[in-house]
RNA sequence: GGUGCUAUCGUCUAGUGGCCUAGGACAACGGCCUCUCACGCCGUAAACCCCGGUUCGAGUCCGGGUAGCACUACCA
């Protein structure tokens, strides 16, 4: 019978959850959504000197924000930032788990597949500095304080006297550990290259890494281990811990991941390539309380949450077709570990970038205008302590309006934050005309048509000023504007050149040569506003 | 140093021995659209790490180099 599918996303606590890790986890979510599954959260907390607070909650909220759901573990309470743990398979945090931790190591003491070992971290630093490559294994055992070298009665003694221990495995000889990997094949390593590696720390009476994750998946039933590749190493080490526990039949099947690389260089992505190349490469902005950093974050930014999954997935795997946007259903669909590349993928954040300019056009015009609203209000209020004399428009609290104007302008930006720069001349009239756009378009006749124009638009009605119909030839829609009938016969019968008065016009208007069609804008900023603008650009360029 | 993993356009990648004069996407460049700037559309340029071997035939299989990466803690 099929085992069911159970995988696990096992984040440390030590700092905001890498952009790495999010894929990681994401991984693990669509192969379990996909074989009908389940998806676990653990906290693997085993180092207490590198907890940071706050740590598990950034994981938890940024799992929450980017829609990868957990089905047993740790989790956000629906719609609210508790943590709950559901499932019969806890605790799940590995420090909850100790009394666990203390049968297993006694199982592997009693049946001779451990030890313990009395040397100090200061011994074995002071023997790594005397011997080159000094490894604690089957050669160099012999020569330590272990319960290999003593008496069973001096172990006891020196226990009862307080002396600290570890609990080190007792890696066999010479021995081809195969090491089965769903992206890679097989991986054959030997154990005469394996170290004694400590599975029992004394510093704080807590497992390391290899002994909690055996036990623990162990006892979680877990499937399949999905995980970095930086974790291949010591995969081999794993396996021997299964057979040492008589666990080899239920062993989970491995899937190496390929690691995340930094855009330029080599090396892997850290944080500060982030801070150096100037994008996020943390799901949530976090603000560490241990160091009093504070790192950017993808939501923060402006990134849809949608776009950094469909980015994330396409990092090292790729779907069965051609296809480059995926919602999540189809990812779930779609994924397979067999198309998950084995090189590692250099960061590539202009194609995020991308994503998130399909994802924002696809975003309706009044969920752009409610993100876009705090956006626009610090920028107001910046404006309003700078300056006393710019004009503000009054639509700066109308949603409807806002709306509408991002549905002219949404198409030209890639995050949310970037419409202030495309939309800023709805709300705040020109104080300075772009001298670029000046130069090129503002003539010797400027002033001259401008006063015609402003006399023509004065004979405009309010309600026809409004005015337009959607024509329709050739599959393509184009708006004839009231204001085109009044203005384009001026301009033809005075052979002025449509382009010469209209950028003109534009610039008054909007202060540089750029932004929507004109009539767009004249639309929303009304006829007293636009003929306000173009008398105050009379008076103002010279 | 040791061990392991990896190697196709600048980047992410397709490619499972003949469909490959190597396909797609991002970025770049050019054109079209146009009152501007963008968007969009169309197009151009751009890669099989090297050397051997196997085979009628190799990007694809094998061996060896080279390079990159990871690991080598009482971190995970």
């Amino acid at each position: 019978m099929e085992r069911r599918v159970r995988v696990r996303f096992a984040p440390s606590p030590t700092g905001a959850l890498h952009i790495g890790g999010v894929r990681t986890a994401l991984y693990n979510y669509l192969f379990a959504r996909q074989h009908g599954g389940d998806m676990l959260l653990r906290i693997e907390d085993t180092d207490s000197t590198r907890f940071v607070p706050g740590a598990e909650e950034y994981i938890l909220e940024a799992l929450d924000w980017l829609g990868i759901g957990i089905d047993e573990g740790l989790r956000l309470k629906k719609g609210t930032k508790d943590i709950e743990a559901v499932g019969s398979h806890g605790p799940y945090r590995q420090s909850e788990r100790r009394e666990i931790y203390h049968q297993y190591v006694k199982q592997l003491l009693d049946s001779g597949h451990a030890y313990i070992a009395f040397d100090t971290p200061e011994e074995l630093e002071a023997k790594r500095a005397k011997i080159p490559n000094f490894q604690y294994d089957a050669r160099t055992r012999l020569q330590m304080r272990n319960s290999l070298t003593m008496s069973a009665d001096e172990v006891a003694s020196c226990i009862n006297a307080g002396s600290k221990y570890v609990v080190r495995f007792k890696v066999e000889t010479n021995e081809d550990v195969h090491v089965h990997d769903l992206i890679r094949g097989e991986v054959v390593i030997n154990s005469n290259i394996l170290d004694d590696k400590v599975l029992y720390k004394s510093a704080d009476d807590l497992p390391t890494y290899h002994l909690a994750n055996i036990v623990d998946d162990h006892l979680m039933e877990i499937s399949h281990v999905i995980r970095g590749e930086e974790w291949l190493p010591s995969a081999p080490l794993h396996v021997l811990l299964y057979r040492a526990f008589g666990w080899e039949d239920t062993m989970p099947e491995f899937a190496h991941l390929p690691l995340l690389l930094k855009p330029d260089g080599n090396g892997k992505l850290s944080k500060r390539d982030g801070d150096r190349l100037g994008f996020p490469v943390f799901p949530l902005e976090f603000h560490n309380q241990k160091d009093g950093t504070v790192s950017s974050g993808y939501r923060e930014s402006g990134y849809l949450p949608e776009a950094v999954i469909n980015f994330l997935a396409l990092l090292g795997w790729h779907g069965s077709g051609d296809q480059e946007m995926y919602t999540m259903d189809e990812l779930i669909k779609d994924f397979s570990l067999d198309r998950v590349s084995k090189s590692g993928a250099k960061f590539d954040y202009e194609k995020g970038k991308w994503f998130n300019h399909q994802y924002l056009q696809l975003r309706s015009n009044e969920e752009l205008a409610e993100m876009f609203m705090p956006v626009l209000e610090e920028k107001m209020n910046e404006l309003k302590n700078e300056s006393s004399n710019l004009q503000i428009l009054k639509s700066s609290n109308d949603k409807p309006m806002i709306a509408k104007i991002i549905g002219l302008t949404k198409d030209r930006v890639n995050f949310v934050p970037e419409l202030w720069d495309q939309t800023n001349f709805f709300f705040v009239a020109p104080t300075e005309y772009d001298e670029k756009s000046l130069k090129k378009r503002w003539k010797e006749d400027s002033p001259k048509h401008m006063s015609e124009l402003i006399a023509l638009l004065e004979t405009v009605s309010e309600e026809d000023w409004h005015k337009n119909e959607q024509m329709v030839n050739d599959q393509t829609v184009n708006t004839l504007w009231h204001l085109d009938k009044v203005v384009m016969p001026w301009i033809e019968s005075k052979e002025y050149g449509v382009g010469i008065v209209m950028n003109a016009f534009r610039i008054c208007l909007v202060g540089a040569a750029r932004g929507p069609h004109i009539w767009n804008i004249t639309d929303i900023l009304g006829k007293d506003e636009t003929l306000r603008r173009v008398k105050a650009a009379l008076e103002n360029i010279h």
